[in-house]
DNA sequence: TTATCATATGAGTAAACATTCATATGTAAT
DNA sequence: ATTACATATGAATGTTTACTCATATGATAA
């Protein structure tokens, strides 16, 4: 038996939390739950979005997003502190979503993913439709 | 003088912290600190990314891409709290990323916006490559 | 009205997170 | 080798946030 069908039986047997008949379906429950995508895709969006989902981050990759930078460039872009950029890049290059070489004294962060610019052309969409 | 400028040039009046010449280079700075988008759209967009990087409501929004639900049978679907549930989706409502109707004594949630399906699928495509 | 039900919400709590400070690592120039 | 510099990282801290519990609101049915 799939997890799936574990947790639902166990919301059908457990109805005194919840609502009635009048409002819970079944069968419309048990549809949306076959068709929902696989939890680690779902784990893995969310991931990507809270990634994303950061002033700081989303400044980076707007700023990468122009050119290859150097990480203290990027700290004057931002105008902050140099551990702090650091700790972010760290974050999204554990996302896959920006890469680095090392040239001389410094490292060069750059863009590491092409879906990324997408994202971010999307969300400004929605963003100015506000 | 605008915002940036200034922050522009109290970074280039305080070089004690930071790199020196040969990685610090006024001219890129300050070209892409003019090309950025502005600090508002920034702001934006990190904060739709925040909201779509949480497990749960990555989850409700799948559920409400196949069809609108009433919060009952969300719940039945996540398997939560309902009150969980209904944090969540006043989250998404202030997003502006799902509405809701009422319809006898239920509430039903939809999507709300054409480019959150879009930013789903491009985001699935980036988690498929890691 | 009163009772019941579906949803919303405020307060409290524990966990996650962004930033800072201090310092470590690794590279290059002298 | 020694010094200076660019970047990385661990620990500490203040803030944000997701969830739970209790309860409020609002609608329907009896």
């Amino acid at each position: 038996m799939s997890k799936h069908s574990y947790v639902m039986i166990h919301q059908f047997n457990n109805r005194e939390e919840g609502c009635q008949e009048e409002c819970f379906h079944p069968d419309i429950v048990d549809r949306i739950r076959k068709e929902m995508p696989e939890e680690k895709l779902l784990e893995g969006l969310a991931q990507l979005f809270k990634v994303l989902g950061d002033n700081t981050r989303i400044r980076i990759l707007n700023a990468l997003y122009q050119t290859e930078l150097c990480v203290c460039d990027l700290t004057s872009v931002l105008g902050m502190n140099q551990s702090a950029v650091s700790h972010q890049l760290r974050v999204l290059r554990d996302a896959k979503i920006v890469k680095s070489r090392k040239k001389g004294k410094n490292v060069l962060y750059s863009l590491d993913d092409s879906h990324i610019s997408g994202l971010i052309q999307l969300g400004s969409e929605h963003v100015h439709e506000q």
